[in-house]
RNA sequence: GGGGUGGUCGUCUAGUUUGGUCUAGGAUACCAGCUUUGGGAGCUGGUGGUCGCAGGUUCAAAUCCUGCCCACCCCA
């Protein structure tokens, strides 16, 4: 094919013209693509090869240029589909994959900070509905919005001494305001804790300013990012952090505990993804804290990502900031605080869930376009007929609250579109043309299984809104049958230390409790624990590290 | 923390070994026109590049040297 459609020709044009350069080019072109000798021309040319062949190839322009041409069009005729879209494959190198979802579905793309990202508009609108979703949850019990500074003087930052010791490695420090040096070094708030409990202070008087109930949508910034990966590990991120302050320790437990679950029902019921829940151990949970709980999810490729935290803080950051109330006894008292925050990483967990060799998948209650409808048409007369049909189907939808987009770009061909839109992860096609005008009729697809479904045009709405509902329950289906085959219970350290090099995932294993362990196991496996049930399981074993017998069942993994 | 690879129109890339014909070539994308449209169409013409950034060497730098920035990979 490529010596036909381009060697042949043009060769001998060439020789025709001047000999002697083209005998420089066929030893190259002989000597890069073997299958290409047999053409008659190129062997008989190539007996002349002891002429500085280099010569000509590197300095004749013309030549050159034609060799490349060569070179270009092999290429494009055996590569030309693949690389449009994603040219990895999800199960080959797991990473490029993912970083090329990110950037070929517009989610993101790199900015030219180091560790930064921008988030593009289809990027954010993902972040908009869990945004959405989170605020209308937690205002529907007594939570508000606030805003604090992203800049945290260092006298306030180092007030909570384990806090600050956990978190000083990895702050930005402004040093300078315009030609001068600042007087006290400003921090980026890597967390608000500092700043807010500063202000907490203030406004807390007695028990009837009480449980405060604030929550800040903000970024946050955490310095010392080796390499960067969109959504999952970036110097600034977005997310929420939650800070309450209530009277008794039993009202700050019930708050982690109810923030606990509308992350779930998030994580779960919107994104698709399910998770493990339980306690942080003292080694792994948040500086400051007396206790973190966590939601645990598990990626293709082994390692665990953790999808939100809920804190409880105890008097640990009330007493060095001095957030005291007069309760109802008329004594003073230390509050009792949480703390709780999901950020962006959810949105990498959705992409390494549920995405395949096609490009993004989006599970319908969290995809910014649920349905694409694309229509097909020929010219101006069916155009008409096309559109009489589908703009009001396309309002019925809209009445219906499917997340419905038309795309009747003109530039673009349905084949274009369609493979557009699978990349960007639309659970739904819908595709109507002349043909299903005439029938009355609409073509579905489902993007999780490419299976084509035909629809009356009466039964549109119903039929999307039921197929978005089979998507979401499957995308979860099959991602709790992934994460059950990623689950394993281990009782031989050999055989953790095994797994967790070959495949990773969940290693559910006992635990002796102590830290050296949990050290031991991590310095030498790469894995720590995750997570601690909620209910305590029974424990099976002796402790995989030490052998000692009095053991609780602990959740192992590497992690993101 | 240690080691490595790479950076050239929006994207992918040729050229870098051996500095000079490169005021940088191609493909794709983009724009215009024609034509097409049910799985990434075609033709013709056109727009588009501080060769990552800053210095240095040289008559001459995409090419050589130094520093920096960014991305990716491997090891701890």
């Amino acid at each position: 094919m490529l010596h036909k459609a381009y060697a042949r020709g043009p060769l001998l044009c060439l020789v025709s013209r001047d000999e002697i350069s083209a005998v420089g080019a066929l030893y190259h072109i002989a000597t890069t693509f073997p299958a290409l000798r047999s053409s008659s021309t190129l062997t008989l040319l190539c007996h002349a090869r002891s002429l500085d062949t280099k010569y000509f190839f590197n300095k004749w322009n013309p030549l050159r240029l034609f060799c490349q041409s060569i070179f270009i069009h092999q290429e494009r005729l055996c590569n030309m589909s693949k690389e449009i879209g994603i040219t990895t494959r999800k199960e080959e190198n797991f990473s490029d994959w993912y970083t090329q979802v990110v950037l070929k579905s517009q989610l993101a793309d790199y900015a030219s900070v180091k560790g930064a990202i921008v988030v593009r508009p289809y990027g954010y609108a993902i972040w908009e509905k869990i945004k959405e979703f989170i605020d209308k949850r937690i205002k529907a019990t007594g939570h508000m919005n606030a805003y604090f500074p992203a800049l945290i003087p260092e006298g306030l930052l180092k007030r909570e001494s384990s806090h600050f010791a956990g978190f000083t490695p990895e702050v930005f420090w402004v040093t300078r305001s315009g030609e001068k040096e600042v007087g006290e070094k400003l921090a980026l708030r890597p967390t608000s804790e500092t700043i807010a409990y500063d202000s907490y202070a203030k406004w807390i008087r007695s028990w009837r300013d009480l449980p405060l109930l604030l929550n800040f949508w903000n970024s946050v910034f955490r310095a010392e990012i080796k390499s960067t990966k969109p959504f999952m590990r970036t110097t600034e991120f977005l997310w929420q952090e939650g800070h309450t302050v209530h009277a008794t320790e039993d009202d700050a437990e019930k708050e982690v505990m109810a923030i606990l679950e509308i992350y779930q029902e998030l994580i779960e019921e919107l994104l698709a993804i399910p998770i493990l829940t339980g306690k942080k151990t003292d080694k792994e949970k948040f500086v400051g804290a007396s206790h973190t709980i966590t939601l645990e999810a598990m990626m293709p490729d082994g390692k665990a990502l953790q999808m939100g935290t809920s804190h409880n803080l105890g008097q640990n950051f009330s007493k060095p900031f001095e957030i005291r109330f007069v309760g109802q006894d008329g004594q003073e008292h230390f509050a009792w605080q949480t703390s709780w925050g999901v950020s962006w990483r959810l949105i990498g967990g959705i992409i390494m869930v549920h995405g395949d060799d096609k490009g993004l998948l989006l599970p319908p209650l969290i995809a910014p376009i649920q349905a694409v409808l694309i229509p097909i048409y020929y010219n101006e007369k069916d155009e008409r007929r096309v559109r009489d049909v589908v703009e009001p189907l396309a309002k019925a939808m809209m009445d219906s609250e499917i997340l419905l987009h038309i795309d009747d770009r003109t530039e673009y061909t349905p084949g274009w579109k369609f493979n557009e839109w699978e990349l960007k992860g639309v659970p739904l096609r819908i595709e109507l043309g002349p043909r299903d005008v005439e029938k009355n009729q609409a073509i579905i697809v489902r993007r999780d299984t490419g299976e084509k479904i035909v629809v009356s045009q009466e039964e549109l709405v119903t039929k999307t809104q039921d197929l978005l509902q089979i998507i979401q329950r499957d995308l979860l289906n099959k991602a709790k049958a992934k994460l059950e085959t990623m689950t394993k219970t281990v009782r031989d350290y050999d055989e953790f230390k095994e797994t967790v090099k070959k495949r990773g995932g969940f290693l559910r294993a006992c635990w002796c409790n102590r830290k050296e362990c949990e050290e031991a196991v991590k310095n030498e496996t790469g894995a720590d624990i995750r997570v601690m049930p909620l209910k305590t399981e029974e424990s099976f074993a002796p402790c995989i590290y030490c052998g000692q017998q009095n053991t609780v069942v602990a959740y192992f993994a590497s992690a993101y």
